[in-house]
DNA sequence: TTTTAATGATAAAACGTTTTATCTATATTT
DNA sequence: AAATATAGATAAAACGTTTTATCATTAAAA
């Protein structure tokens, strides 16, 4: 049964001619004639013949393979960021070699490092704290690099990302014009620079609207807290600053957490208390009263990612104008921001 | 800055030895000396030596990456299925080559072809209908296959899943546990077998229990529907069988358009309709008064999965026993199945 | 001392491609 | 008719590795 997989020699033989002209005709180069090339094109459609891509990659040096190392897969933003790269590389004969950090760095690096075995032509990074140095790197041997998600202060590394300070900003303002002016905020300390931007663009619109600034309604979860500790910290939080009138989660981690924690308080969205997540999901569209939220561009973050990245790859020098790329995000108004009742 | 990939040659070339020699030291192969070998292992230290997988792959007919061929990796199971995988293979210095189909059957075949270009040592699977043959063949050529999520009947492709019947079978039982007797069940036409058997699991039991299995009581969901047109069907079907006092949905989307349908005509659970769901994730658990779930041990499976295809692909050989591996579920109950009130 | 074994090292072939350089035969130009 | 161009085909090298077979050299056995 296990028929022998057919080599371009095989052809070659079957055909009466040689290895050359049979990678000329599958190739479409060289000049070839008519009757010949149909002759050896039809022995390879017959006996299904396919390229051996390590062969392929061993002498042309390219593997046709984009890396994509994530945080990880399985929240939502990142599996739909996946898919949508998936999608868009294929169209360009490329396929995803898919890895997770979780967080860990040494796993990050770990990764980078197989992928370099000449494995991957390039890559698209979620990159965290202390990859620094390793993704530069790749960057300084000329491999092709962009980031998503985040990115690194004062590097010139090509990253795509949502406008994480607007997007924070516009959070505020949302619940400023309905009404709200005790506004908290509760991130995570991963030391992510997306996660500061967040903060940077929440204080200024609490600046801009002339609203205090109380260190006290800003809430930092720790990075190693499970997801029971988390809820518990909110819980904390949202029980201690009584004058909070709404808050602003700011990721989708944390909002998930953050509508649990209001649950167990048994406290009414928006009337206790406002809601703004970032990112959104089904979660969110659908608790009620719904969840106002800051969606991400999924598809537009994911597909300016690989169009930057297929660029560098076809023309091996990277695009100054598109280092720093801010893709706006979208406001989506439910009922956790109606209006708020004048008492 | 573009320091050149430093191979076995140039490491011969350092420690004036021979290819061969390098070669050995590496892989820890052949009789070579205990100095050559601390010079070479030095050296190759020292310089960052990465072996060329395109060559290794070239010369030994092993890539070292599984490939993963999902539905769509957004979804919360498939993401943290792939997740496990991922994990679990790395491991064995193993790496995932990842692709989605979309339910798209020409686009399933499409990537068995490519990763059969001696790009993959193994394969794990969701299949489809019409990727039998695809899929067969495969097999018939000595590759590693794994089916997760659902099977071939009649064929002996190994495949590891939720018990599909039993769970169903369960969720009846725990709707009649809890005083419920007009059963309804909403599941969608793709023609996939992992459905059909919960659809068999879900009449057995009403059987068993003496209740009426009303064809009127079950909507089959087309599967060109998109989320929209899928709320207003299961809408109407609510609509319709007014009798109904639970109903069950045979998969995670169903189950959220379900929910969103609930919501649209005001009715409350579980007092006007009981609601039980396949798939937990974060919406079910969170949204009010909590859905009652089947909770697939996405863990096991996926490690269940690895462990079969990594014994294939050490042994060359198939374990007859672990052709069709059933994993039990675990029924997740929340208020969605809270006891009946008497009137 | 001669024969046999064991040790340490290596040359060379092979994996399946792509591509450069070369070659022959025919067509075109002088 | 001789010189030159072109079309069509191919030999051979190269990509970086693994592995078989071989070759010295030294140690052990006869």
């Amino acid at each position: 049964m296990m028929k022998k997989k057919i080599s371009i020699k095989d052809i070659a033989k079957l055909t009466d001619t040689s290895i050359t002209t049979v990678s000329f005709v599958l190739n479409g180069k060289g000049r070839i004639s008519k009757e010949i090339s149909k002759k050896i094109l039809d022995v390879a459609q017959k006996n299904g013949y396919e390229p051996n891509r390590m062969a392929v990659g061993l002498r042309t040096g390219v593997s046709k393979v984009i890396g994509l190392i994530v945080e990880s897969i399985g929240g939502p933003f990142f599996g739909e960021m996946a898919k949508v790269i998936e999608e868009e590389a294929e169209k360009d004969g490329y396929r995803i070699i898919y890895c997770s950090t979780n967080n860990n760095l040494q796993k990050g690096k770990d990764m980078i490092r197989m992928l370099s075995q000449q494995l991957v032509d390039g890559y698209i990074i979620t990159p965290m704290k202390g990859l620094e140095k390793d993704i530069q790197n790749l960057v300084d041997n000329e491999k092709p690099v962009v980031l998503i998600d985040g990115y690194f202060p004062g590097t010139s590394i090509p990253h795509v990302l949502v406008d994480n300070y607007a997007s924070a900003y516009n959070a505020v303002d949302c619940f400023v014009r309905s009404g709200y002016k005790n506004i908290g905020m509760v991130t995570a300390d991963l030391g992510l620079i997306q996660l500061n931007d967040r903060s940077l663009g929440y204080k200024a619109a609490l600046k801009d609207n002339n609203l205090k600034d109380s260190s006290k309604m800003f809430l930092k979860v720790p990075f190693d807290m499970d997801k029971n500790e988390g809820v518990e910290a909110v819980k904390a939080f949202i029980v201690k600053q009584k004058q909070m009138d709404a808050v602003f989660f700011t990721t989708n981690y944390l909002g998930t957490m953050g509508l649990q924690a209001i649950k167990d308080l048994k406290l009414s969205i928006p009337d206790d208390l406002a809601v703004i997540s970032f990112d959104d999901n089904e979660v969110f569209s659908l608790y009620p009263p719904g969840i106002t939220t800051i969606q991400q561009p999924t598809y537009d973050i994911a597909k300016s990612a690989i169009d930057i990245l297929m660029a560098q790859i076809n023309t091996h020098k990277l695009d100054a104008s598109k280092i720093d790329l801010k893709i706006p995000s979208k406001l989506i108004e439910r009922g956790s921001t109606l209006s708020k009742a004048t008492a």
